[in-house]
DNA sequence: ATCGTTCATCGCAAATATACGATAAAGATG
DNA sequence: CATCTTTATCGTATATTTGCGATGAACGAT
């Protein structure tokens, strides 16, 4: 965003904006799907099932990270990722509230 | 696990974050509720209620009809734009649909 | 026909996002 | 210890997004 006036916007749309933002790379969605299927992956097998690099993996990973929709326990040298159930719960919550409010 | 990197992203995952690519910035959520409360609503009256310039706004009308969320009228020299409840149910559909399969 | 209104689009600048190779950091292993 | 593995981060290149003033097109009114 270049030179946005966040301040106009409410707490509410800027929260829900982010977590759209967060879902709004195919990579991420997929990486979602990923860990709901196994539960807890570590992050070279999620590199594995991706058709990015390393490196670029792990920014959609710190971007999921950043809004607290997984989270990464360190295992050794590894990284074990996971879903944060809570915040998944709370964002569709968020979004289905926008979605009552707007129309359905 | 050599198979790895030739798979694409399937078209279901680059939907969903189209569809949220929509909604990843304030100013378009804040749209859709103006849209809503309103239930149709001409060009310069969102511009308006909208801290953004007039030719900022138009951009975001256009990426919201872009993925098919609103509509635009022409009425004269106006443009009437309102939601497509339609198009709204299928997003909330696809969204909760991912929501379902991957946590709650 | 001329003028004012409305709104999309153009052109540009700045900020963000995306991607990847290279490298660093941290732990495991021999 | 030296080395390998794993993953985050750095550096960089490119693409996309965001924002706004200026302009143009379409329309209604005078």
């Amino acid at each position: 965003m270049a030179k946005s006036k966040l301040e106009e916007f409410t707490q509410e749309e800027m929260n829900l904006a982010d977590i759209a933002k967060a879902l709004s790379h195919p990579a991420r969605i997929k990486i979602l799907k990923i860990l709901s299927a196994k539960n807890v992956c570590v992050c070279g097998d999620i590199v594995e099932l991706m058709p990015l690099a390393q490196a670029t993996v792990s920014q959609h990973l710190k971007e999921l990270k950043r809004v607290g929709l997984i989270e990464g326990e360190i295992d050794g040298p590894k990284v074990c990722y996971c879903l944060n159930t809570k915040v998944m719960e709370k964002a569709k919550e968020e979004i289905n509230k926008l979605f009552k409010k707007v129309c359905c």
